[in-house]
RNA sequence: GCGCCAGUAGCUCAGGGGAUAGAGUAGCACACUCCGAAUGUGAAGGCCGCGGGUUCGAUUCCCGCCUGGCGCACCA
């Protein structure tokens, strides 16, 4: 398809002295008001240079570039050089293109192979898989769809929150309260429950928190009865993780977690020393960062345990070594914005000139309407009671409306989850909010069951159509007449900035990007499905009119995979 | 106290130097003998937190302030 904004450029340099087209391109810009045209170019910042007022520019331009075929019509407004593109080439291209490429419609190759690290998801074992860690996951999973999709070579690692005090906390409360069967049953509410009592415990008896340390100690020095029982806790919470992950249908191709780096922080430390970044102080080994606006990272604990820090500095150093990364992605909670600066910054005194490509993609904090969640209060919301009760109101909403549907828990899966997922991935990943069953729970309006539904409407259309839909695919039997109307364009305009948009989203790190613009995709399709009739008697008409909904439909489709959800074709 | 982030319609949020600031939702008024009403249409709803500055032009950029969230040494 044509870069119209570019050729536009192109255009315009030719009779404008002293910018070039790339200057100009970022210069065009798209109205807000439709009726004002396609595309639009600003003249003010012209006026200087060429000692005019920017209406006489305007009209200059305008004037000299209206014969141009690839325009409808030019005007000049004001300032503004106005430009409708020529509908029936458009049309017919924007279709052509889609019903060519099918799935492929919106890939692109600016990535050329390169390989991209994704981090997301990394719970912590032995803790339960609350609605917090749906961020990560979700944004972080559609993030890689984004850069799949863009041609970069990426993978997905789950840096599995394994390691650490943490464990030695849970070691010491099961063996003082534990109980093998009932962990066996249900391990990770039992063993949610042994790091909760410990925490109750610890407040009149705090020399637990000593032998806790000592215990993971034991473990780092790989003690064989510490060992037994952390892999045991591992094993058992992989198991409950991998459930919800299937769910949501994510996978990764590593599960390289924080235990994976242990023996690989001895390495970080020397190279620290060498460079004379280490310091003693108050008994703990720290980098000091004072001189870069940070509070000084600290390395070793005074009992010479290692601390997260260096783990992901081991971590970037070995994944840079293993995988030789273009960039190394971290979808982390924005709470953990200094450590990540202390880090990078530290990979770059190493003399790395590689630390830049390290990118912490932060969110915001999920509350519940009691207050912050606390796992070890037991205050949380489990993902997957989420989402089954996602599921479950989707079943009943189907059976209340009656809609055929083959396989009624299977369209319940997909759209209940594709709810919860779609939701997620709303706004800004940078906003906090609370979570609210109620707004979960609700199908109308900017959700995914509304976008879906709209997919499930256009596959319905094409099921009626009968032989009239293949027909459709050849695009010899397309009149662009019949799909120029102000909807049917609106329509065309929106399944072309597809491809563009997910570049714009891969690169912003902002699946919500996506998301909005499929919103944009479904509510003018619905404008367009109630303005005109598409299965009419004129054979030509209606093989054109499906022509644009078939590219619709392959749109929303394409749209919906890269934020990790599905189209049913019924609901 | 210092640092980072946010503040836009009653509510939830888009937009991020450019034309009359947009959606959804709630409430109001409409549209199913018609391809799927989980839909569509209309009206209403705004000192874009406050005060300065830069600019031809600021909701957008800069400075200060206010409010809220998060972080700031042996958790991750």
């Amino acid at each position: 398809m044509v870069n119209f904004k570019e050729e536009i450029a192109k255009i315009i340099a030719e009779h404008v002295d002293g910018l070039s087209a790339e200057e100009i391109q970022s210069m065009v810009e798209i109205p807000q008001d439709t009726k004002m045209g396609d595309y639009a170019f600003p003249c003010f910042k012209l006026a200087k240079t060429l000692r005019k007022a920017p209406p006489l520019i305007a009209g200059d331009i305008a004037a000299k570039i209206a014969e141009n075929p690839i325009f409808e019509q030019v005007q000049q407004v004001n300032a503004y050089v106005n430009m409708f593109i020529s509908k029936e080439e458009f049309v017919k291209d924007v279709v052509e293109e889609v019903l060519q490429k099918q799935e492929d419609f919106g890939k692109s190759n600016i990535g050329e192979g390169k390989p991209v690290i994704v981090e997301f998801s990394s719970p912590n074992i032995a803790k339960p898989f609350h609605i917090g860690h749906i961020r990560s996951t979700v944004i972080g999973n559609s993030i890689n769809k984004l850069y799949k999709a863009m041609g970069y070579d990426v993978t997905r690692i789950n840096h599995l929150g394994d390691y650490g005090t943490q464990f030695g906390k849970m070691i010491c409360a099961y063996r003082r309260w534990g109980c093998k069967e009932d962990v066996i049953k249900e391990p990770i509410k039992t063993l949610l429950h042994y790091y909760t009592k410990f925490h109750e415990e610890v407040e009149t008896h705090p020399e637990l928190d000593d032998e806790a340390r000592e215990i993971f100690a034991r473990l780092e020095h790989g003690e064989k009865e510490e060992t037994e029982l952390w892999q045991w806790f591992r094993d058992e919470s992989l198991k409950e993780f991998n459930r919800v992950y299937k769910m949501l249908g994510i996978e990764f191709d590593s599960y390289a977690g924080e235990s994976f780096y242990s023996d690989k922080m001895p390495r970080i430390v020397e190279m620290l020393e060498e460079k004379g970044l280490l310091q003693e102080s108050k008994g703990a080994q720290i980098v000091d960062l004072e001189p870069y606006g940070m509070t000084p990272a600290l390395i070793k604990k005074s009992d010479g345990s290692s601390l997260y820090i260096t783990r992901d500095i081991a971590a970037a150093v070995y994944r840079k070594e293993h995988y030789n990364f273009y960039k190394n992605i971290y979808v982390v909670a924005s709470q953990q914005n200094l450590h990540f600066q202390q880090w990078i910054k530290i990979i770059e005194l190493l003399g790395f000139d590689w630390a830049k490509d390290n990118i912490h993609v932060p969110f915001g904090l999920v509350s519940l309407e009691e207050g912050t969640m606390s796992t070890r209060h037991g205050r949380v919301v489990f993902l997957e009671d989420v989402l089954n009760r996602a599921v479950e109101q989707t079943r009943e909403i189907i059976k209340e409306k009656g809609v055929n549907t083959d396989n009624i828990d299977e369209t319940a899966k997909q759209v209940g989850i594709g709810a919860v997922i779609f939701q997620e991935l709303s706004n800004n990943r940078i906003k906090d909010y609370v979570f609210s069953w109620d707004k979960v729970l609700d199908f109308n309006g900017e959700t995914g069951p509304y976008v879906q539904y709209t997919h499930a409407r256009a596959a319905s259309v094409l099921r009626n159509a009968g032989e009239a839909a293949a027909k459709a695919d050849d695009i010899s039997n397309v009149n662009p007449e019949y799909i120029m109307s102000e909807s049917a364009y609106e329509l065309a305009k929106l399944i072309y900035a597809l491809p563009q948009t997910i570049i714009d989203a891969g690169e912003k790190y902002e699946p919500s990007v996506l998301t909005r613009h499929i919103v944009d995709l479904a509510q003018s399709f619905n404008r367009f499905y109630h303005d005109e009739h598409i299965l009419v008697d004129n054979e030509e008409e209606k093989i054109s009119k499906l022509a644009l909904v078939k590219a619709a439909k392959i749109a929303i489709k394409n749209g919906l995979a890269l934020l990790g959800m599905e189209a049913p074709e019924r609901m």
